[in-house]
RNA sequence: GGCCCCGUCGUCUAGUCUGGCCUAGGACACAGGCUUUUCAAGCCUGGUACACGGGUUCGAAUCCCGUCGGGGCUACCA
């Protein structure tokens, strides 16, 4: 990347419209940009793009901002704090579009334009029919001065055209390199609904002038505007910009990322128990490698690493099992305490109320099991609460009841005469001996294990005995043997 | 359809600019093994990829051309 002269910092912006939660290719976009920054010294801006009044809601708004911070990073200038260029909201910087607009306007850069959305829909299927491609023919762009004032007092319905000029646009992307665009292709495009209601490209471009981006960082889906942002630069006579386009996120068909196959908001990965690291880790994976092959990794270390212009040009699909393998990744690696913060709010959801000291002996003997936040309820549920089972889960491999239950007797015998202060594993363990030798491992602490947690698969049998307690594991065992003599009865 | 972008294991990718060190490396997933009372974790082992076709060259994943395939955009959305 070119150098930036003396004294000039950098500055770029994550440009969300609020019009849904907080996307997951969002957050990525996000985290390159804040990541740009941060590595430069420079500002990462948030600016909210509000122009479609329609669709725009201030709870998604909300969602974003709260993304974004739950992701561990931060703005420097936004809707939410003053900066030296607020407002950061498009919906509250109408007079600015306005004054640009009525320049391009007197200029003759711009034109009213008075055709119908169905005339425009006409012309567009006769253009299609004959083979050319479709675009604004340009029908308004000499209706006189005059005229169209009248039209407009009159009350016609009218929007902005940009008169654009018939010329090749080629720009350096710094991950794509070399790019160029015919602009006459795309006609005269609208700029504004009307002299208050600027739309997206122009709102855009005025904006990145005034706020002094330096740098545009945003989804490949964007490509296709970049050049009709810079002939709106030139004819309002801004400073270029550069551009840097990432590929986007995939479906596993290829297309662009959706809610047809995936969770694809942010709060849905945070609902889902998947922690802030990991999805910011996973996110960076998606098109950058690290240069050591260290793939897990802080965001310290990213900052470190990461190199924009070594990001993948080719999409990427989303694929669930990495950042799962990531998430248990993190998980294993935060200490029981920091464990039983982040699982508080799963633990509130299902009603499970007990001590922290409880609750911390089973997620010792858990967190390695763990992908998600979430998967300890199901989990651990047992530990809580004896689900029902199937007696059968009691007999080891081709065992017979009775054997079955003559080891869960046994067992129980011996664990009944254990004094509570040895209920610990090892102790538990030593206990269990005898009979074990009698007759065998499986034999002894499958039905065991089975009936303390009720369950196919578990932790063993002696942590959970030591994190059950002797008055409960007793009860347990009871009703394992009742149920074993309900099947040989 | 038009414009633009892209194309290395199933997936994410290293390598491509500056051709040889690539009999293509890593990770996830998968399979097998070790451990073992189950599951998980951990450790070990394994298989699978340069889209295709032509060139250029002593030599190509890397350079050139073509083909095919995929995607994005083509709004009075952003």
């Amino acid at each position: 990347m070119t150098a930036l002269k003396e004294g000039e910092s950098v500055r770029v912006r994550f440009a969300p419209s609020p019009t849904g939660f907080f996307h997951i290719g969002s957050a990525r976009t996000v985290l390159f940009n804040w990541i740009f920054a941060r590595q430069r010294g420079g500002s990462f801006i948030l600016r909210i793009e509000d122009t479609d009044s329609e669709r725009s809601k201030p709870e998604y708004e909300e969602d974003i901002l709260a993304g974004i911070r739950w992701l561990g990073l931060d703005w420097d200038e936004g809707p939410d704090k003053s900066g030296p260029f607020s407002p950061y909201r498009q919906s509250e910087r109408r007079e600015f579009y306005k004054k640009y607009l009525e320049k391009l306007l007197e200029e003759k850069k711009a034109y009213f334009c008075f055709c119908s959305k169905e005339q425009l829909e006409i012309d567009r299927q006769n253009m299609l029919a004959q083979g050319i491609p479709p675009k604004y023919a340009g029908r308004c762009r000499n209706v006189p001065e005059k005229e169209s004032e009248e039209r407009r007092k009159r009350g016609d319905s009218s929007v902005i055209r940009f008169a654009s000029p018939e010329t090749e646009i080629e720009f350096n992307d710094i991950v794509r390199g070399k790019v160029k665009f015919d602009v006459s292709l795309a006609g005269d495009i609208i700029i504004a609904k009307g002299i208050d209601e600027p739309l997206y490209n122009f709102a855009a471009t005025v904006d990145d002038e005034m706020m002094n981006i330096t740098h545009v960082i945003r989804g490949e889906e964007h490509l296709s505007n970049t050049p009709k942002q810079i002939i709106l630069q030139e004819a309002l006579g801004f400073r270029p910009l550069k551009y840097a386009h990432i590929p986007l996120i995939l479906n596993p068909d290829r297309t662009k990322m959706s809610k047809r196959y995936l969770e694809s908001s942010v709060r849905d990965y945070r609902e889902q128990g998947y922690l802030p690291e990991a999805v910011a880790n996973f996110l960076v994976l998606l098109g950058w490698h690290p240069k050591d092959d260290r793939e897990i990794l802080s965001l310290e270390e990213i900052l470190s690493g990461f190199d924009i212009k070594r990001v993948q040009k080719a999409g990427a699909i989303f694929n669930i099992e990495k950042l799962n393998w990531l998430n248990s990744q993190v998980i294993k690696n935060k200490n029981v305490s920091e464990t039983l913060d982040l699982l508080r709010p799963f633990l509130k959801e299902k009603n499970i109320s007990v001590g922290d000291d409880f609750v911390k002996k089973v997620i010792t003997a858990e967190k390695e099991r763990l992908k998600t936040l979430r998967d300890f309820l199901e989990l651990a549920g047992f530990f809580f609460e004896l689900p029902d089972y199937e007696p059968k889960l009691l007999i080891w491999k081709d065992n017979s009841s009775s054997a079955t239950k003559t080891s869960l007797r046994e067992s129980e015998k011996i664990l009944n005469v254990l004094p509570e202060e040895n209920f610990i594993k090892e102790k538990i363990a030593a206990a269990l001996q005898q009979p074990i030798e009698k007759m065998g491992r499986g034999a002894v602490l499958w039905p065991l294990r089975a009936a303390v947690s009720g369950k196919k698969a578990s932790p063993d049998p002696f942590e959970i005995i030591e994190i059950l307690g002797k008055k409960e594991t007793a009860r347990r065992l009871e009703k394992a043997i009742e149920k074993i003599n309900s099947v040989i009865a």
